[in-house]
DNA sequence: GGCTATAGTTCTAAAATAGAACTGTCAAAC
DNA sequence: GTTTGACAGTTCTATTTTAGAACTATAGCC
């Protein structure tokens, strides 16, 4: 496939897929919600070739994930910070840690645990209806072709 | 980094990636939510090739997320259908759909609308804290490390 | 001048993917 | 009873990506 078309195609899915839809930008992604921000912070806690790492920064940059924020003058250094659409990524990171949690743990118990300040205990993340609140199953989804629709394409 | 040990890694994150971390294995659970259950079926909808379809089919039986059920005796034919354990991926799947519709939309409009069946309307998901109901944001949530935490590893 | 820190770029070898052709089984059509 | 077609893959080579290591550039500190 092309991927370097896939953010045009009519599917949000697919467009989603283009932009963090890897395995190192989605790692690198967690260790922006970690507060990691700098290349050789990124480098050092995930063991990405530097190559990479740069590729990668400069496409989430490109997409609007990331800022190129200079953090200090002479030499000149950037660090990197997630935008209002980076952060609007982090439902996707928290359903895929908790997936994790349930599914892929082992004896040891869960790496990470997470606590909700505003209520101040620890907590699962939980999708659900925006319209009446409850709980989403994808059995009590019904799919209806949108306005964005053309052919035989899906999302 | 050797992709092939990634779920025994002490972070939900990179175990969740491990299995469905990649541009296809993504693009093919989008076609299982929408009842796509066949060889033929994947790969004309998708254009990808059979053979890596043939492997992420395999890959994606061999974690439990599909189940390869024969639905025909002779000749042997085989549907990929999904297991509890991939049902549950919904939330990550409808979690990028709507980050697509939010941010990589155009002025067509959505592909598709996503209608609650117990409420009767058209929604978006939402991501909330299971303990209290709010809705989540990234700077609200505060991490810990937990039992299967393990050196400077993250999640 | 020599050492370190940071943020990259460049190079080659190894691995993954694309694209197309091929295999095998059986049913239905001729 | 031979041919055609559907289905579910496998095999092959060429291209693209990634891994791994070395190198570059700027500047502060001793």
């Amino acid at each position: 496939m092309k991927w370097d078309t896939l953010d045009e195609e009519p599917c949000s899915l697919s467009r989603t897929v283009a932009v963090v839809g890897d395995r190192w930008t989605l790692l690198i992604l967690r260790e922006c919600f970690l507060r990691v921000r700098r290349f050789e912070a990124f480098q050092s806690s995930l063991q990405i070739t530097r190559h990479l790492l740069s590729e990668r920064l400069k496409k989430l940059v490109r997409f609007g994930i990331l800022r190129r924020v200079p953090y200090s003058e002479s030499p000149k250094r950037y660090e990197y910070i997630l935008t209002q659409k980076g952060l609007d990524l982090y439902p996707i990171i928290m359903a895929m840690v908790h997936w994790g949690d349930t599914h892929m743990g082992d004896e040891r118990g869960r790496p990470l645990l997470h606590e909700h300040k505003s209520c101040g205990k620890l907590f699962d993340p939980v999708m659900v209806c925006s319209e009446c609140g409850e709980v989403l199953h994808a059995k009590q989804v019904h799919v209806h072709a949108g306005p964005g629709r053309r052919g035989a394409d899906a999302a």
